[in-house]
DNA sequence: ATACTTTGCGCAACCGATTGCGCATAGGAG
DNA sequence: CTCCTATGCGCAATCGGTTGCGCAAAGTAT
């Protein structure tokens, strides 16, 4: 924590409010009001105006933050808060989330816990301390309530002022209930998601409704959990492989996220069942490898990217009027996304021809 | 860029040095040496430490870091810039930062330049402004000499004090180039990276090197190069069209990486030709969605989160010591990876049996 | 000529820490 | 009893801005 040997000073030194204020032999107070256009400017002579202006240029004079931020209370920074980095979930979010925040004024530190308790309960109070005005959680939900302003991504927090994004997962079960129904499936089998993602219950409370309006049969012995460790596919195809032990037939497999629906599809190759021909496979969230994975995946397209612009500009939003009214909730809209890795289930096949359904559609 | 009405503080109010001090009936200046361990601090009566630590615990004192930056002259803060922050390259050597920094309490801005020139050109002063402390460029050029300590993470920069993490650029040729040259393949036609990536030109520089000790012919009709836009896959499918059309043989592509060899694959599919039967590609990097593509990706490994690792590491080193020599760079072994994308070239394939190659490697 | 308003700008305190210097008090030496 | 040296702690300046209040000069009204 301490350092014993003195520290030279590392920050770049730049012309200060004092130098051009000497410079211009005008006060600091004046040189501040023109630059900031705080209160006072406008009865400011407008000569002096454009020569402090003139002058602020030519020395390029820019204002310390850490000492504006010390006198106004106010960093300038939020923080985001993710479970991986090199994760394309929590990327694509971080993605939308830069734009609207670095528009508003505003840079952000990135953390990632990793589903380590120690992290989850360390972050937040050492983020206070670096005076982070607001907080984006990303697929994290936060236990404690914080004296900043919290904004959660996929996030279902109950939590007093805690604003979350979310997607309309009823429609999303439907899209993709619909698809399979429509390709002739009726046992399909489901991977649900790990306990830590915010979004399992939901989502799985989601599909229960949508296929029980569509018709469509959940049996306990074709659904399969996520198991909480592992990282990339390897969770989906160990839970594909556990699936396949049980010998329970079925046509196709919803996903609880791409990951899993490209690990499903390897063990499915690995046991010898061809995907879309034996089983159809449907994932969830579209990250970018989606679209490269072969075979392509079908998916429900979660807008990552727009729900990182639209937590940004909240948590901007939040902190610019506190008092405000705020929804606690926002909704996103998911597209389903139709690859190659969902197909006429078998039995329909014989009966059907493709060009038929097609122009069913 | 100015505010019209009045922003109230936003910051989380914490007990501060002089309310700490007033409590315990001392001056600040002592209560900082205390918690700070400064110089003095051996000074102080072990019982009144014992009273300052107890209350700073008890209040849970935490110092404010923008007066401590404003004083000190640091912030604790450094910046990684990339090129887009939703991209498996960026965020593997992201991940490895983030341990080293936070380990030495640090925090960093994320900041993505998308090849903007505009960006590129004004990131570092609107960096400065915040008071950065240092530097992490990923695979990005810096043009200009900062004030502050910069890494670049595959970066190539003959600047003035810039430490470049590098891999063996060369080894990685011979790998891959070995590799290809023991499956029987002669004509191998590569795919160069795009003239904005620091790594192209290093790399095939080290291609052409390699090439000619291991006699394999670079034929300037079996290479291409990445168009500069495009996103994902996109570009390396593209060159690979290109490549198709020029009605050339050739039974193996080196792509510049991961994402250009998965278009390449792409393509290939579309012409009709089998991955690896008909045409075996290496990629390089090694990015996440290598493992789990299908075919398999066949690359060259960069430690990218090792990269990082080292990256944040020597930007640290840099901070504490400025004075002492510095490596100018610091190379990075690369690992070959051999997964489905490679095979025995067909001409090989009729002679030899695969048993037989297997054994004899 | 006097009084009041407007225009133009500066004084000085403050945000919350850090730190060189110096002032007391106590104990030991002579 | 006086002088000196530790020992223990505080004064006040400083980092670089922001802002409530106030003062002087110029302009306007009477």
């Amino acid at each position: 924590m301490s350092e014993k040997e003195p520290i030279p000073p590392k920050i770049y030194r730049r012309t200060s409010l004092k130098e051009l204020a000497a410079h211009l032999g005008l006060s600091q107070t004046t040189v501040s009001r023109v630059v900031n256009q705080s209160p006072g400017y406008l009865r400011i002579a407008p000569d002096t105006r454009d020569r402090v202006l003139a002058a602020a240029a030519k020395l390029n004079y820019q204002a310390n933050v850490l000492a504006q931020g010390l006198r106004s209370k106010r960093s300038q920074i939020v923080s985001v808060i993710v479970p991986e980095i090199s994760d394309g979930y929590s990327t694509s979010v971080l993605s939308g989330i830069e734009d609207s925040l670095l528009l508003g004024g505003y840079f952000y530190f990135v953390v990632s816990h990793r589903h380590r308790p120690d992290l989850l309960r360390d972050y937040p109070s050492l983020l206070l301390s670096r005076a982070v005005e607001g907080l984006i959680a990303v697929d994290t939900s936060i236990d404690e309530e914080l004296p900043i302003p919290v904004v959660s991504v996929s996030g279902h927090s109950r939590h007093g002022s805690i604003v979350n994004i979310e997607l309309d997962h009823t429609l999303a079960a439907h899209q993709a209930l619909e698809h399979l129904k429509k390709l002739g499936h009726s046992r399909i089998a489901f991977i649900k998601g790990q306990s830590f993602s915010s979004d399992t219950q939901t989502r799985w409370r989601a599909i229960i409704r949508v296929a029980g309006e569509l018709g469509i049969e959940i049996l306990p012995k074709l659904t399969v959990q996520l198991e909480e460790n592992g990282i990339g596919v390897e969770p989906g195809r160990v839970a594909t492989m556990k699936l396949l032990e049980r010998n329970e037939p079925f046509t196709a497999i919803f996903a609880f996220n791409d990951h899993s629906a490209m690990g499903a599809i390897v063990a499915l190759r690995e046991a010898g069942r061809d995907v879309p021909n034996d089983v159809s496979v449907v994932g969830f969230d579209d990250i970018p490898s989606a679209a490269t994975n072969n075979p392509g995946l079908t998916t429900v397209r979660q807008p990552l990217q727009e729900m990182g612009r639209v937590a940004a500009s909240t948590l901007l939003q939040m902190l610019r009027s506190p008092e405000e009214h705020q929804r606690r909730s926002i909704l996103v809209l998911p597209t389903f996304v139709e690859r190659n890795s969902t197909a006429l289930a078998a039995a329909v096949r014989k009966t059907r021809t493709p060009t038929l359904i097609r122009s069913g559609q």
